[in-house]
DNA sequence: CCGGGCGGTGAATCGGCCC
DNA sequence: CGGGCCGATTCACCGCCCG
């Protein structure tokens, strides 16, 4: 028996058909940031807004990242509230955003029913400088949890910050990818067998998180390319 | 002649009467957080919140923590866009807030005409472990400013996060005191001769902190108490 | 016809990390 | 140990359009 599970298809489809409880979701949804207008955000495709140089020719594109801010909020609250559905009372959310959409990030994520419980930034030592001005080098995972949190046996005590470069070269083979060391502090809020859930698989590096860790997984993408790839990633663990 | 004023008295009734313009705003309102409930919240005075054993003996008190809220967006407003109408073209504005009142936060201060710019995150090593969750060790500065920001002669790259430890023992003098080194960061958001406000100075780090990296500084503090002990701290510089 | 604002296009900036 | 590469964008410049 196989501890993992992947469904190939749009999270919003694919969520309400689920039943299996699970003990924690760990998303990374497409941040439709990066451009000062709505027209910019719009235009361009998730590849021409966050990839420079060599790197454009190599990766796949992603859909999902042209929506202004208040569709943003308003369709991740439906993705989370069926992910709340699905969470054992006192299971945890983490999901990550930029700067720009935090602020709507938490508004959705309390629309969905979850209790906000904090944030933990994650720092990228490899970022651009901005002139004049403070670089942006963090990235944030929001912490939910519906009701208290579980207790965890034996007790556990998690970091309150991330650090951790983008996988470079061969080792990185989506455009948002995280660093699996990153990913796998953040699955331990999962009790140890317990179930994750991630509704935007990618290239499935929560999976692989969950899996080393002693935790189940179950992902959803949307891609087939990056769901192949996932596949490939979980089977080989 | 000296670099520095310190007029003693409540922000919103000192701000509307200043009329020299200033390069940077930098300010560490009262958070009015620490509690999940409204009732928690306007219960506790702010030394119960914010400060535990010994040091509750030994240190001051300040009011203006017991906002819920919509209150404390509102009035944080008023004092940001009064900072506002003083800040020339192009200055800066940087305000502490921690986690929880980071959206609000954000919302006052484009609600009082800044444009966001970024989040600095500011990380304290010495912090509580949170049991079966994670640790909130980082406060978080936002980044606003009047139109584009100022260009600086030399060009300036400033970080995208700060860290040090709250001053302790004999060195702490204030609930909330900031580390000298981390204002130090931060008042370079100034050009070099150019002019810090900070309408709640509390012990006065940050007008230390403008002075010792060469920028004139104007404060306000209600608090007599601190108010004595900022302008001894400023004469010492 | 001049000035300013908006929008689109393209080049880039420093520091960490890898080879 | 040094050189080169690259980054979940931003800055700067240049048209165009409108008042």
């Amino acid at each position: 028996m196989t501890n993992w599970t992947l469904h190939h298809g749009d999270s919003l489809t694919i969520l309400p058909t689920l039943t299996t409880p699970v003990d924690a979701v760990i998303c990374d949804p497409p941040y439709n940031s990066g451009g000062r207008t709505n027209s910019e955000r719009k235009a361009q495709s998730a590849r021409g807004k966050y990839v420079s140089g060599d790197a454009q020719h190599s990766l796949a594109d992603f859909d999902g990242d042209n929506r202004d801010q208040r569709g943003y909020t308003y369709w991740l609250g439906l993705v989370l509230a069926e992910s709340y559905r699905i969470t054992r009372p006192g299971g945890s959310l983490l999901t990550f955003t930029d700067w720009a959409q935090l602020p709507a990030t938490t508004d959705a994520l309390q629309a969905a029913g979850w209790t906000w419980r904090g944030i933990i930034p994650w720092r990228k030592p490899i970022s651009r400088p901005v002139k004049n001005g403070f670089r942006r080098e963090c990235e944030y995972a929001l912490w939910g949890s519906r009701g208290d949190p579980l207790r965890h046996a034996p007790t556990i005590y998690l970091p309150g910050m991330l650090e951790g470069s983008q996988p470079r070269g061969s080792n990185r083979v989506h455009i948002t990818q995280k660093p699996l060391d990153v990913m796998q502090q953040l699955v331990r809020i999962a009790p140890a067998g317990g179930t994750v859930l991630d509704p935007f698989t990618g290239s499935g590096t929560t999976g692989v998180a969950a899996l080393t860790e002693g935790r189940k997984f179950v992902g959803i993408e949307a891609s087939a390319h990056y769901a192949d790839i996932a596949r490939e990633r979980l089977a080989a663990v």
